[in-house]
DNA sequence: GCAGTTTGTTATATAGCATTACAATTTCGC
DNA sequence: GCGAAATTGTAATGCTATATAACAAACTGC
């Protein structure tokens, strides 16, 4: 097997299907097949944000610092659904690069707040446009009428 | 924030969207939604396998190994999507506990078939049972017309 | 029979987390 | 106001899953 110049990490790509394989009723359950497409839309991504290093959960720090400037790093955590110090690390990672600033809140002297800086405004907007077209051209696998509903049975499967 | 007592490992159950928060259009993008999604259907996952030390991959294994008796090493990694050497570890894993066993191909040297043992078989039946229901009152939130669909749908996307 | 490939195996490294503990600060009960 | 409890950020540590690389034994093709 070929290898491709590896950019950085491991490059699941999608989990082939095997020739002769008896699969069972693994097919049925929705944890098998939610992996299964999550694999598939990792590998979109990760063309997307080729020779950045940028990974789902940074990407997605990026696009809530935007929305909500000024967020503390606990609510940073929250909404990502990790712990404070996972928000951490990824806080000191975007400010390493100068992407995210923190700054002390007067309000509260316990908290810092999060704010994008000018470069990471910059970086997150060229992101989401490469994000953006390979999510459509992921989901041309499917017909728009597909897109939204498929959107609307996750959220509804994950509310 | 109360603990609930941990059976082993974390516990991410699923992402509560945050009061006040914008995500923008994050929800527009496949991956968000499938982590989501995800994310809900192994906590279900967990409760179904509480007690036993099962993670996913485990359980996907147990399913390929009784389905595909004597299946080697290798084809089960390239099955589950993972490199030679994860498949060995969890080979070892499952014959550590005599869930299964390796036997000498009589017409390959080098290659071991994979087998359950009977208490592999015992303890994959029950965990099909758990499985199996916490799934179906996972996926009770949607309507069996879009159960069907959203796994149509998700195995046109993984494709 | 020899070169190259495949299988299982081991050792090692890494990323991404969680957990725990701690200091500074705020809030709450009274 | 004052002390107790909670919250925030931080640092140290460890764990788990996984990849990568290197290797011996066995197989395949020529």
């Amino acid at each position: 097997m070929k290898k491709a110049p590896t950019s950085r990490g491991p490059r699941p790509g999608s989990i082939a299907r095997v020739e002769g394989i008896h699969y069972a009723d693994l097919n049925e359950h929705f944890g098998y097949a939610l992996k299964r497409a999550q694999i598939a839309s990792f590998e979109a991504f990760s063309r997307a944000t080729a020779g950045e290093e940028i990974t789902p959960p940074r990407y997605t720090a990026l696009v809530i610092l935007a929305g909500n400037p000024g967020i503390s790093q606990s609510a940073l955590g929250e909404v990502l659904g990790t712990a404070r110090s996972g928000a951490m690390m990824l806080a000191d990672w975007l400010e390493q690069r100068g992407l995210a600033e923190r700054r002390h809140k007067p309000e509260d002297g316990r908290a810092w707040g999060l704010f994008l800086t000018a470069k990471g405004e910059k970086l997150l907007k060229k992101l989401k446009r490469n994000v953006r077209a390979h999510d459509k051209r992921f989901g041309d696998k499917l017909a728009p009428a597909e897109r939204r509903e498929l959107l609307r049975l996750l959220e509804k499967l994950a509310g």
